[in-house]
RNA sequence: GGUGCCUUAGCUCAGUUGGUAGAGCAACGGACUGAAAAUCCGUGUGUCCCUGGUUCGAUUCCUGGAGGCACCA
């Protein structure tokens, strides 16, 4: 154990085949898994979230799936300080670690950091019910006197953002643009960046096959037991909410498939869109497991030795 | 068979009192500091069904045709 601690980073869109490839990685490597996906903390959201199954799960030793509450709102700095606490035990007695998962800003939490900067669900629900009364301008107008600077370059039609910056202001009394300082913090580790991509008709083509396997393994079920908490964030999600405007009459059930098949490969879209710009990942196409994996596997050597 | 209405973007449809056209959805591109599977921004990709006529000019008006829908036989 006298290697430097390395952090594996497997990202790459929902349904580029992931979990798959991270146990196969986890038994070569034999060591665990970090679940970096927004969606699979929450214990009640299973099929859903395309959460690893029971044998998965018991092959590889899996972190940060299910030890959450939708009732509870996390967020990408608390998981920033989970994992960072985490890794300070594992590294004790391992090496090596993978973290898997789509969720961009959660990834980058724990490769780079964010800013120490407080949050208030409190007040953070006052100014969305502001924002619902009185409109967009309203709250715009209000960051404009209390971060002049931020109102400048922040995207200032996208009413969470502007909420946000305000919350913070709000609770500081400082304006939230100087809390950012752009820099990335040391991690003591080393962390090698690895990006699964497959083509865009052989995605999609996952991404179908899954829904429909998702919905023969009884998501409906699971989203008719979440309705009455459906208006937590956290199911505030491709394949639960259509389900719900569907049981709420808004769409049969086809159109319901067919909208979570769609919206899933935007967010397919969007995954991609982030991990783009971040020059750090190494590309494997995943077309071929066995392939992708042994390219990964050498990389990973490579990059350790 | 008769009468009426329709045919415009991948889809559903606006529109042009005659100067080659625009919405929603889809598609495509992008942003992202504690909601991130969230939230937001940008881009129109077109034989305006075909044919002939009138006109400087027709997707628009007129003739003839094709396809669709409705009603009457």
């Amino acid at each position: 154990m006298n290697k430097k601690p390395t952090l594996i980073v497997v990202a790459g869109p929902t349904a580029v085949g992931k979990t798959s490839m991270c146990i196969e990685l986890a038994k070569h490597f034999n060591c665990s898994i970090i679940s970096c996906d927004s969606r699979q903390f929450y214990r009640e959201l299973n099929i859903g979230v395309a959460k690893p199954n029971d044998n998965e799960l018991n092959e590889v030793t899996h972190h940060f799936v299910g030890q959450k509450s939708i009732e509870n709102l996390y967020s990408a700095g608390e998981f920033e300080s989970d994992v960072m606490a985490f890794l300070k035990g594992y590294f004790k007695t391992n090496d090596l670690i993978i973290m898997t998962g789509g969720s961009g800003m959660y990834i980058d939490a724990v490769c780079n950091g964010l800013d120490e900067i407080p949050r208030d669900e409190k007040i953070r629900k006052e100014l969305n019910i502001q924002y619902e009364n009185q409109g967009l301008k309203f709250i715009q107008e209000k960051l404009k006197l209390l971060d002049p600077a931020h109102y400048q370059n922040v995207d200032i039609q996208n009413p969470q953002r502007i909420i946000r910056a305000i919350e913070v202001c709000l609770t500081t009394n400082k304006p939230y643009s100087s809390f950012l300082n752009k820099s990335s913090k040391k991690r003591p580790f080393r962390i090698v960046k690895i990006l699964l991509h497959l083509p865009k008709n052989k995605l999609h083509s996952n991404i179908e096959k899954r829904c429909e396997f998702m919905i023969e393994s009884g998501l409906m079920e699971e989203a008719k037991s979440l309705i009455s908490k459906k208006h937590y964030n956290a199911l505030n999600t491709v394949g639960y909410k259509e389900l719900f405007d569907h049981f709420e009459g808004h769409m049969n059930t086809e159109e319901a498939i067919n909208k979570i098949m769609s919206n899933t490969k935007k967010y397919a879209k969007r995954q991609m869109t982030w991990f783009k710009r971040d020059n750090d990942y190494y590309w494997v196409n995943n077309e071929d497991l066995n392939v992708a994996k042994s390219e990964i596997i050498s990389h990973i050597q490579s990059s350790v030795n």
